[in-house]
DNA sequence: ACCTCAAATCGATTAATGTCAATGTATGAT
DNA sequence: ATCATACATTGACATTAATCGATTTGAGGT
């Protein structure tokens, strides 16, 4: 009935580089502890939050919270601004597009 | 200066389960192997492709390349429809929105 | 029936990740 | 200067995930 495989791909539209920054990104969010941190934060006033209001939710240590926020930083979908002892944490563009 | 924390968090939009099984769908996208076979398959004649087609642009092995697929299918972003001897993947609409 | 090809499953190994307790650092208050 | 508070960092541990080779299943062809 078939004799050969009809699909062909074709080159891809990202670039190798585009595509790991994209993983890593959908990597970050794809923890329930890490999404739920951007929900959260995101409902928070002002879309911002900081770690004293995030953590009870979380069920968590501190400490875990803390690490789960610098990999949402380093992935590019978390600002972080010190005010006074807090630090304050915002969603950026490409958070909010992925999010959308 | 500041004497408290003005953040306030309220509650989430989205159930428990919805975000676990966002977290899910975003845990499968966050590996580069599973996007490149993600953007393969889109970029694909139809835009679906089977795993004869995808498997030698990976570098990996077939049962690898099998294996992220099960995992794309299970977190509802491919659909799989067996054609002769050859399975191929499609993307599902969840996929379509979290790609574009 | 037998063979081939495409794909899935299994078992094992190695690497990466999530978590915590303990400690370190920086900021502001007393 | 000391202290408390808010976070970050470190080190350790347990769990999960990525990968492969080998085997199995399933669909057609001879």
């Amino acid at each position: 009935m078939y004799d050969k495989c009809m699909a062909q791909t074709v080159s891809l539209t990202k670039s190798p580089k585009d595509v790991e920054r994209l993983a890593e990104q959908f990597k970050a969010l794809g923890d329930g502890t890490r999404l739920s941190l951007m929900m959260a934060v995101a409902a928070g006033e002002n879309a911002e939050a900081c770690v004293c209001d995030l953590t009870p939710d979380t069920g968590l240590a501190q400490s875990t919270v803390s690490h789960h926020l610098k990999m949402l930083v380093d992935a590019g979908l978390l600002t972080r601004t010190q005010r006074g002892k807090w630090a304050f944490y915002a969603l950026t563009k490409d958070a909010q597009k992925l999010l959308k």
